[in-house]
DNA sequence: ATATAAGGTGTAATTTCTACACTAAGTATG
DNA sequence: CATACTTAGTGTAGAAATTACACCTTATAT
């Protein structure tokens, strides 16, 4: 009996999936379902949003979720990450970063899944349109996180970890652009920070401490279309942002 | 056919392993095998090291290699980094942090087979004996990082990133006393910080910095047992450490 | 022309960081 | 017991970064 079973076992391994483990005999080897969840950051009408979907399947049908799904075998998690993106929400080429990997024994309630958080900060211009490309997901939506619904699973707890990790990284990596449009005031960049910190911060300390960074470029131009006084425009110079970069990894690779 | 195969597939998931996911029909849904490795990083004669275990499985059979196995359905992942560490070096009852997830296809030669990561600082001294538990591993060796060997799988690449991580820690958090015996020197400690940073820190500088934190409590104390002379003994003082660390956090967390 | 709302600017006090070199104290040796 | 040796231990001045704080300017709307 046993025998047969581990003989279909194979079959079944082979036909559906050339890539397969065959791992040794005598090992203990328990496979688990593999998935992956991204918080995707945006700046949309003054506050700081994320993007949920509204599931379309069980469990937790209709109930706003983080882009998630399962990770395939032929793919590198980053790869996945990308383009379980693309499918759920139509947002494609977006450079995610490893979050967090969440892998409690009940997080999920059909069984033992493990999950990968993955965050992203992304420039709302250009207005991407959201369609999701699966049905997985019947829409997709940005959420202001000032009030974020119920969400399934333990997306809540993901999503709390990454604004600790976003909070903790523009306090050391001037990024907050990557939030903005090319063109931005240092007005507009300041309420980004604040909104990200949850907390009012000096206009004169703020605005000498970006200039000094010396990754600003400011642009002749002025605002266009606004009530009262226009502000000066910037754009943020990507060679000195690069060198600037370059510096803090090489203190962390410090040799 | 194809219908015997998943009969038999599903009996064998009962067998084997009542745990198992009923994952919803219609989703695609993959396995994978999963495993944790644990970077441990030790102080030893005045060097840093790390714990690697000689392989006794194939695949990378004698070679050495991060502890590392593969994860339970019943266990969670932080108790899961736990019960590996012990099995494959007797280490027991050590606090490991997650430090990143790696996923790529090819990293483990006999399928696709995801780790996550995790590290830890502790101190040698009880001189804990190293043996591993099962039979995984032949045995557990502390190896200095300036020359490790090559390691199996991707285990340098993980190595290098733990190795980052703690650069960034210690840079923001004083907590290099976890690699020190409870009783140590002002020098002992600006040497733990050298050989993680990899370079050397001025004396006065780094005095100063440390005591300003106000986190050290100095004993009546001396050295024993030293050839000339013997430097004042100080101690952590946990309450005011676990102080500072809220800070820490509330910093992150801030509302 | 006047009111309104946001833009834009400087300085002083404090704290933190950096660079730098000698004396003190205990052990080992002859 | 005198001397050599080795590590322990200490302070200061200049530079840089951080903080707190208030008013005038300028474009638009009425």
């Amino acid at each position: 009996m046993i025998i047969v079973i581990i003989f279909f076992t194979f079959v079944k391994r082979i036909i559906f999936n050339q890539n397969q483990n065959i791992l040794q005999p005598g090992l203990p080897v328990f496979e688990s379902v593999f998935t992956i969840d991204c918080v995707i950051f945006g700046f949309q009408e003054g506050e700081l949003k994320i993007l949920l979907i509204e599931r379309n399947e069980d469990p937790y049908k209709d109930w706003w979720a983080l882009p998630g799904l399962f990770v395939e075998h032929n793919e590198g998690i980053d790869v996945a990450a990308e383009r379980i993106l693309y499918e759920l929400t139509g947002l494609g080429d977006i450079y995610m970063e490893q979050l967090y990997t969440f892998g409690e024994v009940n997080r999920h309630p059909d069984g033992r899944v493990i999950t990968v958080g993955y965050y992203a900060m992304i420039r709302l211009t250009g207005h991407k349109e959201l369609k999701p490309v699966t049905n997985y997901a019947k829409k997709a939506f940005w959420h202001p996180v000032s009030e974020l619904p119920k969400l399934a699973f333990d997306h809540t707890a993901i999503f709390e970890k990454s604004l600790q990790k976003i909070r903790r990284k523009i306090s050391y990596q001037p990024i907050a652009f990557e939030l903005l449009p090319e063109k931005f005031t240092l007005t507009q960049l300041q309420h980004v920070y604040e909104s990200i910190l949850n907390k009012k911060l000096d206009k004169r300390n703020f605005r000498k401490k970006m200039l000094n960074y010396g990754i600003l470029k400011e642009l002749g131009e002025k605002q266009r279309g606004v009530s009262y006084r226009a502000a000066t425009l910037y754009k943020f110079d990507r060679r000195k942002y690069a060198k600037l970069f370059q510096k803090e990894l090489s203190f962390m690779k410090e040799d």
